[in-house]
DNA sequence: TGAAAGCATCAGTTTTACTGATAGTCACAG
DNA sequence: CTGTGACTATCAGTAAAACTGATGCTTTCA
């Protein structure tokens, strides 16, 4: 009946020392001495009746036992439970004032996000719609994990996680050239073609392995002559006529007379694009609201191209 | 970064208070003075920054805030995942010798699990099985979510709560009728018929309102003159000549000699049986084992039908 | 073989949690 | 409209726990 008497800081004191490898990284991630969390470890162990973890003793990072691999799982859950409610709770007290907080990619933000919050603001003039972008991927699915964004655009597919996600836009890859190239007369290009050209690149290669894989199985090991993640410093340097990049349709600025964008006419799998919540989360009716209408402009984009 | 400073000792005083409704049935539920509760709500309410119950004052029983309906969800969630390392963790220490405790019903008790029992010892002599039979249907979904069974076989669907569910027999429903009736030689038999006989019928309707809904659309109230959850007694009855009964095939005891079995003309639903198991818990290779085996034994079942 | 890095343990202190007593609130019966 | 019963808040005192700081043991690496 009574649940069994684990208490939460326990259990974060185990995933700190798991996570940092010792238990004095922990303590000074915690704030505690490692004497506390020594302490605090040795009192679950105790209530668990098995060992957690394997001190190798020296300078060695500790390892989890089984037990201690099954209880870390649970203690996850745990922790991202309590997020979730302190998330849900903040949101709950800030009433119908409320800010909805949503993370975005730098392509969101330009073409989906001017429009979609236009129509948000139509339907609750009250609410507070707070927009951030973010460099990394990582740091969109870790801010919705520890309840900083109710929401958050992403690239699909997402990590394991506490997620929900629900699926936006396709959004298909497509060439662009210098204004003057002689490419960018004829429309479309193969990936074959493309491989060959010198190409501007993204820096992080997560969002994109895919497409990159697809270059470099047309025989050709496609070379970047530069990279950066930011979209219009690659479209800068097209424009320069530095070389060609191939990029999601969404990211590229197509009012820009210098550069010309042509199809791809291979098939190169379109990224997917989402927007990601944390399952556990209770949301507002304008989190939901607001998934919808992203849904909605993000089709009428589609069906624009 | 850090989580909240949200005690599970406190989550769990606040689930007693709302499940019992005041705060000193709490206090005797969980072995604390009504102070001790009163101060952990209070530390609780401090911590989140707003008041989560409504204390009417007088001997009327507490209601949740807006604030506290969320934080229950979440608390509810935490103490359910704590069940679930809990007993994760008893069947690791337990090891290869671990006993995988199974819930059933009385009709799958008979049926079913004794070939079942047999072709799971085949494959791992070393693991003891522990097959509980349950009255109630309550008690069979409760026992898998406090964490006292790693398997039940349900009747589905299942109501809401932490569970996974898979599909391994449908039941479908069939006339027994005394051997001497004159029914008994026409194998078959309308549900309108049926309706209009003297039948046995089960206490606990929870399981069959679908069929019971049934047999009183065909216009005529059925009468009931005897009723018992306990299917040989049903049977029994039948077989002294007291009426007739409509019951899971599972359920009926095919080699007595003393009822004909007639199956139903007119479609009814058949019953849905599955195996439920928590979704937090990290099951042994055993028990996914155990579930594949049970889904061949009830298509075995099936087939013969 | 001697740092250096790491964890356990212990005694002492601070912090937290619980008890028991008391006062206050509300509903309901007389 | 007053008394009683069922309930919670609060307070002071105490019991329990959690944390610190010092110390000792273990292991790696130079």
């Amino acid at each position: 009946m009574v649940p069994p008497g684990w208490d939460t800081r326990q259990l974060v004191a185990l995933l700190a020392v798991v996570d940092t490898g010792t238990f004095s990284a922990a303590a000074l991630r915690l704030g505690y001495t490692q004497s506390a969390i020594s302490q605090q470890v040795a009192s679950l162990e105790r209530s668990v009746g098995a060992p957690l973890l394997i001190r190798p003793g020296g300078p060695r990072r500790v390892r989890l036992t089984a037990v201690g691999e099954a209880l870390v799982v649970h203690a996850r859950a745990v922790v991202a439970r309590l997020h979730a409610a302190r998330a849900d709770i903040a949101m709950l007290l800030a009433g119908e004032r409320g800010t909805l907080h949503v993370a975005t990619m730098q392509s969101i933000g330009t073409k989906v996000l001017p429009l979609l919050m236009r129509r948000f603001r139509e339907e609750f003039p009250g609410v507070e719609l707070a927009a951030e972008e973010s460099e990394s991927f990582a740091a969109l699915t870790a801010g919705v994990e520890e309840g900083r964004f109710e929401l958050s655009f992403v690239p699909l597919p997402v990590v394991e996680g506490p997620f929900a996600v629900r699926r936006v836009l396709e959004d298909p890859y497509v060439v662009i050239a210098p204004a003057e190239a002689p490419e960018a007369a004829t429309g479309s290009i193969s990936l074959r073609q493309a491989a060959r050209l010198p190409l501007i690149g993204f820096s992080d290669p997560y969002e994109h392995e895919e497409l990159l894989r697809r270059l470099r199985r047309t025989g050709y090991d496609p070379s970047f002559v530069f990279r950066s993640n930011d979209n219009p410093t690659v479209q800068g340097f097209v424009a320069a006529g530095l070389g060609y990049a191939v990029m999601p349709r969404l990211t590229v600025d197509e009012d820009d007379p210098q550069v010309a964008m042509l199809t791809l006419s291979s098939t190169v799998p379109a990224r997917q694009l989402g927007i990601l919540w944390h399952v556990d989360r209770q949301l507002p009716p304008t989190a939901t609201r607001f998934v919808e209408l992203a849904a909605e402009v993000c089709a009428a984009i589609s069906a624009r191209w």
